[in-house]
DNA sequence: ATGAAAGCGCTAACAT
DNA sequence: ATGTTAGCGCTTTCAT
């Protein structure tokens, strides 16, 4: 018989088995802005995740807009999904689906206001310690800092955990304090211009994102300053093109975010499977090194 | 009876209504390489054209491995879907999926090497025309081209544009063909260096894509030339921070990629409803004006 | 106009 | 070990 089976390429039909078993092994993939560089990483890595079992995940976008994401939910609990992954493309908090969803929901890089839900979110203030422990070791003890764009509460996060790391070596930012400002290349010259002026024999620079670090990179050539070798430059996001288009190349923190979306998944696959672990999940950064900076001697 | 129905929030289930309809309102989105910079922006069309239906897409990147492209064909034909979307993420023909997917296929920047299938292409040719025109528009003729890399038939197929459309005025480029490299800000460098050296007065340099055209740009300060007064650049793909984070923002070619995602969709759901429509489809790219291209006096 | 019944493709609980 | 049957939630046909 299932000789037969094989021989007329018999393929069993989900919907009839989902119909039966209650279950339709599939989960909504439901993401702020695709269009946005973090989100994708983390689809890659959730993607994969379900790849090796028997899921397959439905793709929404929402595109920031509320009311398209409430369309999407309907849709997707309609199909009576399994669970429900919130992509966010910010690290900033962002409110829960809410108690009405009764469907495993798991929230990756935005994680829910609500800590009872289950969010990922990448170790923002251990990316800071990372960066500036690697400057340390490079022999660089006057380090300052450009931050981006202060309202989001990774920023701020990354420049605490920088700081945390100096004050253990008895050391302070250049200047005492983070310059916070925005996310652009012109804004990593603006900034790296004010360090020089505080501290001339700054001997490295942290910053925000790549695009930051390109700025400030290209900063410190025009003003005469050698990069790796006066001035090391450290870089955040792993950017394509940015990080290795630039001459030197960054030295930068990764995210790791494909990793942050396998977690997400297996959160997930636990909360449908009874073993729910609500709260804050933390997924810890790499730095990856480049030309950008080298040990000062 | 309708009213009670609606009191309890009665949702019909689609794994029952498509048990009887022999439709499953599903697509399946396959992608080569969702990391890619082109995926991306057609997927986002794509999924803007479903959201308007009630169909909804499963996400599967087989990070262009033929393998993996096989399993997700296969769990995505037991799936049932209605019809497949195939979205490549280089302008280079792929094989086709073959006669035995007895299920509507559309295939979206990268086209099916068989021409009897659907496929949605952008307009390479058209995109060399327009920058052309533009430059000329501008007073500009003394134009040279740093194409990328060969290997890629849209490469040649951008160049062949340009000299088409110089051709018509009786122009060639400098140095009468393009030069040919690869997709760096290294090589938009030499290839302007080269091209200084074979017309020390050009006033315009066309780009393969936005990396190189800042090269170019960068290049040509360093050489001491104005931008855009002295040399005009255009670039292509409107790449995001390259485009806007150059100084000259750049003058670019954008593909209209949501409206290549939006027009697969279109002809897949055509051919679902019996009006297929086979053959290469393309679609016009449009020149976005920035600060790098301005008229010659 | 409303109601009853059969069947979509499968699984699981029966009976042989 | 095999064969039979009821039922998952819906739609459609047929009967009232």
């Amino acid at each position: 018989v299932r000789a037969a089976a094989a021989e007329l390429h018999f393929v069993p039909n989900p919907m009839a088995q989902s119909l039966h078993q209650h279950r339709t092994g599939t989960v909504g993939l439901l993401t702020n802005d695709l269009s946005g560089r973090f989100a994708i990483p983390i689809m890659i890595g959730a993607e994969d995740a379900f790849g090796v079992g028997q899921v397959s995940a439905f793709l929404c976008d929402s595109r920031g807009d509320a009311l398209r994401e409430q369309h999407h939910l309907r849709v997707l609990l309609a199909r009576r999904v399994d669970g429900l992954i919130v992509v966010g493309d910010n690290t900033n908090p962002r409110p829960s689906l809410g108690e009405e969803v009764n469907v495993p929901t798991v929230y990756a890089y935005s994680p829910s206001s609500d800590p009872d839900d289950i969010s990922v979110v990448s170790d923002n203030a251990g990316a800071g310690r990372i960066a500036v422990e690697h400057l340390l070791a490079n022999g660089r003890t006057r380090i300052g800092y450009i931050a981006g764009d202060i309202a989001l509460i990774a920023t701020g996060q990354r420049v605490d955990g920088a700081k945390a790391a100096l004050g253990e070596r008895g050391l302070e930012l250049v200047g005492g304090k983070a310059l916070f400002g925005n996310w652009s290349e012109e804004w990593g010259r603006t900034g790296t211009a004010a360090l020089l002026a505080a501290d001339p024999g700054l001997d490295a620079i942290l910053c925000g994102n790549d695009v930051i670090a390109r700025g400030a990179v290209d900063a410190l050539k025009a003003a005469g300053k050698e990069v790796p070798r006066e001035v090391s430059v450290v870089g955040h996001d792993n950017t394509d093109h940015y990080a290795t288009e630039t001459r030197p190349q960054l030295s930068t923190i990764d995210m790791n975010l494909k990793e942050l979306g396998r977690l997400a998944v297996q959160l997930l696959f636990d909360s449908i499977d009874g073993e729910r672990r609500p709260g804050l999940h933390v997924v810890g950064t790499r730095l990856i090194q480049r030309g950008s900076s080298a040990p000062k001697y």
